[in-house]
DNA sequence: ACAAAAGTGTTCGTCTTACACCCATGC
DNA sequence: GCATGGGTGTAAGACGAACACTTTTGT
């Protein structure tokens, strides 16, 4: 009754992120090339989880804290012969002051997701949406760039970053497009990527985005301890826009996120600021807890 | 720089969801064994949904309406050889009266899911989680029951339905437990399926009541046109307990998510409704919208 | 007449948002 | 002393939960 399996090739790719000076960053293997650490599924990994980290260990050196699952898909990419199954994770880290070159911000790799700069990016873009937009089937497209971008006032959604790509990859925007003749510069749609990995990214930011709406991961990327200052800012650089310092502390006080370690710290400047540490037990405690974001509008 | 990758076989599984007479159903292949519709990939499928809707349609006959990917994991599964990678999706249909021998009510795979009875049946679990929690490791066992099955009036939350199958695994209480000595009668704690097949169903589910929440999705599960209290009904048999008649209506007249047909029905006993259908433009205009369920204690 | 389900108006409390202001340090 | 970021109280408003009650059919 069952056919033979036709054999694939299994390929684990990682989203490695992690915040340092006020934007996430993606760990890339470096070459000449943006691309994802990456490598194929073997026997002697015990799991898909644990390949995935010993690639990105191996490629980049990096250990690996928190790992998610984003995403399945098969290409038929190069050249006939066996079909490739790509799994995609999401991984977070604490990022220590010090190399950088192997990280992209990831507002390098899509500008136009910062929002905190009033969105002079997005701005930027405005105008050819709006003509892709004109160009044919108006009235749906118009519709769905106001609900992806935040037009006409509507609210901005920081977690739709990748149906915000599909747009722009369909209006032939950025240089990976099948139809990229009207390519815009890397400086308003950011730089090209191997294969799909920006969209890979992309998944994985509005993953994230939605994700700490929700769940405490934001301490996945924190050092053990921190300013409650801190803490907002990385909220802040992960959606990629302001909060309100009253609010957002509220909700990591009340619901119980942190504890005060006793210590201060003057390093951030102004007023020294009380050292707290994420209170793990939150994780067995509790369904749900996260860190709201503001509508924008 | 590559090594050479490995073959492995891709399987595509797939929890098809209807529902009829206030439960949900999950689509089985009609075999002396419960167990998903499932296949390899295979050359011809364009995609892996399309390969999904193929092997659903080969199998059942059905054909699937909205398709989202659930889960991807690998199995060192039968003796050695290649490793199996199963990518398992989420499918919703609207169920017409009938056939119902190949569709299994997921309170008869999960009983102590089902809130709506008042939860006897959860109470019936009661006792050997308890029992399960006190016997090692107690602090954090307790409080992961507490969480996960809503004990000590902690609310009860829906979505964590994969949790709490996890629970049950672990403590041996089902009778797929590799540890399955005091597994309790299928009354309780439901019949065993193949593979890790109920462990997929149960992922479904939980996916299924969360997206519920923030995505007008339970119109994938109705007939074109319907009243609002049956729609409250389809809503209600997904999460397992009752929601607040008025808020309910509220809430789904206000995001504007329906539109009067002009019909009514007195099929549904008592003073005729009105019938209603599915405003599909939504899926564009909004870019969230669902149906809250009320937090249960 | 009565059961059964449809359908509506209004109150109450909590959670969200935002404003305004004070505090402690470094330069 | 003033710039800088830390830290707090409190009020206006939106939203969710819940109450009770009326309407229209079938039997």
């Amino acid at each position: 009754m069952n056919q033979p399996h036709e054999p694939v090739r299994a390929e684990l790719v990682a989203v490695a992120v992690g915040v340092l000076d006020g934007a996430p960053r993606v760990l890339t293997t470096s070459a000449s090339q943006l691309q994802l650490p990456a490598g194929p599924l073997r026997e002697d990994h015990r799991s898909m989880q644990a390949g995935l980290r010993a690639w990105v260990e191996e490629k980049t050196g990096l250990r690996l804290g928190y790992v998610e699952q984003l995403y399945t898909f098969a290409d038929r990419d190069r050249a006939g012969s066996e079909r490739t199954i790509s799994v995609s994770y999401l991984g977070l880290t604490w990022m220590e002051r010090g190399d950088l070159d192997q990280w992209v911000s990831w507002y390098d790799l899509f500008p136009w997701e910062d929002q905190r700069d009033d969105g002079v990016l997005r701005r930027a873009l405005e105008p050819h949406l709006r003509a892709w937009a004109q160009a044919e089937d108006a009235e749906r497209r118009v519709v769905r760039c106001r609900v992806t971008f935040g037009l006409d006032g509507i609210d901005w959604h920081p977690e739709l970053a990748l149906q915000r790509y599909e747009v722009l990859y369909e209006a032939g925007l950025v240089p990976e497009s099948p139809d990229w003749r009207k390519a815009l510069p890397p400086q308003i749609v950011g730089p090209w990527m191997v294969h799909d990995h920006r969209r890979i990214v992309a998944t994985a930011m509005g993953r994230l985005r939605a994700k700490i709406q929700y769940r405490p991961v934001v301490f996945e990327l924190m050092p053990p301890e921190f300013t409650l200052g801190q803490l907002q800012a990385c909220v802040e650089a992960i959606a990629g826009q302001h909060v309100h310092k009253q609010n957002f502390r509220r909700i990591v006080e009340q619901q119980h996120l942190v504890e005060e370690t006793g210590g201060t710290t003057s390093e951030t400047g102004g007023r020294p600021a009380r050292l707290f540490r994420f209170r793990r037990e939150i994780l067995d405690e509790r369904a749900a807890g996260g860190t709201k974001l503001p509508r924008t509008r």
